[in-house]
DNA sequence: CTTCATGCAAAAGATTTGCAAGTTC
DNA sequence: GAACTTGCAAATCTTTTGCATGAAG
């Protein structure tokens, strides 16, 4: 049983790699490799598509934590750091955030009227981000692309509504 | 005199266009047209890069207005629907918005260690993603194209830490 | 004159911080 | 042991709401 259906299973191995990163990060820094910060990160990792903080503070909750708002709020910045969550735009409400780690492609073209996503990939945008990255002398760990529109089908009704 | 340096102007023309759109959307929706609304679309549209709703409360206080929190923090979601302005990532910090009208595309390189962000603009993309657009027969409204990476100066911080 | 907007105060939420007690290295 | 963490409570900040009074259409 499941309290959320906002779930979703990363491959082992990747979730190791994202606790490895992790791991990397907290040494790098002479911060501790903590239970809760561990099962953070495994929440987070498990979490699709966007969340909040507080989404992230109950899993970490049903996981056995007394009351871990601190200490997730404490650990959120880390996880941006480390690449394993960012943060995203999408409404301008509520402060969101998704998984990064694994999932450095992320392109989605979404009709704003009835919410359809569709994915695309495009080789020829991966090599002009990695041109201007580089121009700018940043090292890119991840990105964000989404375009937003009326889809064709919600463009038929609009001519219809009015 | 200005009391802030994060002021632009947009020329005359253009400010009235936004001002109209604006007041169509009012207009749609049976709302009115006050002062206070119209003063907060032109304190908006005089912000240069990303801010926060607070900002804007200043600025519109800075006109002559009581406490217009409330009022500002209303008006936003028409700001947003009107497509005046725009919400923005960066930093998953406090809320940011910026200007949308009249600057429909420019997309972000941002530092996720400093959290610095360089705006940039490349005609190649634009084209990619109204062929994308198309292909899917999508009409385009706004597009969010955020690279999330390390600076070169936050590269080098990381090599002297390690 | 009817309906909506404003300003102010108070509520509600979200995020941050201080601290004593408990852990990691 | 020394330094860092955690959980809890309290403080802050941000955003939303209720209402009486004042405008806009």
């Amino acid at each position: 049983m499941r309290a959320h259906l906002n779930r979703g299973e990363l491959p082992g191995a990747a979730s190791t790699d994202a606790v490895d990163r992790f791991k990397r990060l907290l040494h790098d820094r002479a911060l501790r490799v903590t239970d809760i910060r561990v099962a953070i990160v495994k929440a987070a990792l498990s979490r699709v598509g966007h969340f909040t903080a507080d989404e992230l503070v109950h899993d970490v909750q049903a996981l056995g934590f007394q009351d871990p708002r601190a200490t997730v709020y404490r650990a959120i910045p880390l996880l941006l750091e480390s690449g394993i969550l960012q943060p995203t735009v999408v409404s301008g409400e509520r402060r969101l955030y998704e998984v990064a780690f694994g999932k450095e492609h992320h392109d989605h073209l979404i009709c704003n009227r009835c919410g359809t996503v569709v994915e695309f990939q495009f080789e020829a945008f991966e090599m002009l981000q990695r041109d201007l990255a580089e121009k700018h002398g940043f090292r890119l760990t991840a990105h964000f692309h989404e375009l937003i529109g009326v889809c064709a089908s919600c463009q038929e009704s609009e001519r219809h509504a009015s």
